[in-house]
DNA sequence: CGTCTATTTGAATGTACTCAAAAGCGGTGG
DNA sequence: CCACCGCTTTTGAGTACATTCAAATAGACG
């Protein structure tokens, strides 16, 4: 199992000693997903919390009007679930798919209650981890309020290093609340731009 | 003190006995603010997390362009402080300032530690603070990207009933991301619509 | 009453969308 | 290996949504 990436996520808020660390390992599951595989669909339960290794994910949302709308994506090193699913156990408002072959390392809810239960560390981890998404998202809808679809599309290039180039353009596209076209006659001007 | 409705939004999450509840109160500073005075000012460390007894706050960011951005606001019954700073007792990204003449009750940072401490009930109830304003927050970037300022308005009009008659419309425009000027073409439509 | 700020109104402009059609690209089967 | 199919991206024209700027009106407060 490749648990240096997870292990090295964990570092950056909570110290585990050897025993813990194995521990916890013990209660990760492996899972390869392969491109537009759904890890998670609106809906159903979520049940897992989850780690990528390798690959990229897209968390995404259906509305009434039957389009689609893109929260947020989840390469390498992120976490990616539905907190409000996860949390209370109720039908999940986001799909989770694959849009490269992935591979994830997940922890189920009854696992991550017994982790809490045996280390108080995770407990730490677990407010910051809610903590730190609270406070993108709030720098996020500010950002949108404040922005123009051109500075939203910069935010992304500094918050998904390289990533305009393994996702598709109607996913960038709708992760910036705009019409395909429109990222694309955007693109097409910035490019004129630079000569 | 007006200890009645903070008691009641507890207990909305956790429930305390009397001497908890004691303990909880006596950790509560109660302040007055009149309309336009500042509970915090962006830069400022936040100290304290305020609980609206009576009156309205409103939540807000200043763009490096120099013109407002109104996150959030918080009548009666709502809790406001900037989560970040608090948190982190780092620098407010956000002002907090009255609207109307109000009077919070707050508890500092220490006193939260202390509590924490000493009943682990609040541990649930901060978790679940945390977590209730992720989702709500995610629910609104999601809004806010699929619908157009008319639905976003009427959307404000549920979240917060009757406010649109004591708070000024540059803030709700603010608050909604659009112009005053766009605003009130807004209503004077909605208003001919009615006939 | 006068001053200051908020709101309304209107015209001109800009930003982003819809619809339609063409071009590009990736995967699949022959 | 190539041809074809389906989906994505590009391009363009026309339109709708929202902004800017300017000026007039209305309200709030001392």
């Amino acid at each position: 199992m490749p648990s240096q990436p997870i292990l090295q996520n964990l570092a950056e808020s909570i110290r585990l000693d050897p025993v813990e660390t194995d521990f916890f390992l013990s209660l990760l599951q492996e899972q390869k997903l392969r491109r537009r595989e759904y890890l998670l669909q609106a809906g159903e339960v979520c049940r897992y919390q989850s780690f990528v290794v390798s690959g990229c994910l897209k968390v995404s949302y259906l509305d009434p009007a039957g389009s689609e709308h893109v929260v947020k994506f989840a390469p390498e090193n992120w976490w990616a679930f539905d907190l409000e699913s996860f949390a209370l156990q109720s039908g999940a408002f986001y799909s989770i798919q694959a849009i490269e072959d992935t591979e994830v390392l997940k922890i189920s809810r009854t696992n991550m209650d017994l982790l809490l239960d045996r280390v108080p560390q995770f407990e730490k981890f677990n407010r910051l981890m809610y903590q730190t998404a609270y406070i993108a998202l709030q720098r996020r809808v500010t950002q949108n309020l404040t922005s123009k679809a051109d500075e939203r599309y910069q935010q992304f290039q500094v918050k998904y290093p390289g990533l305009q180039n393994r996702v598709a353009q109607k996913d960038i596209a709708s992760y910036l609340g705009v019409t395909p076209e429109f990222l694309s006659s955007m693109r097409r001007r910035e490019m004129l731009m630079h000569f």
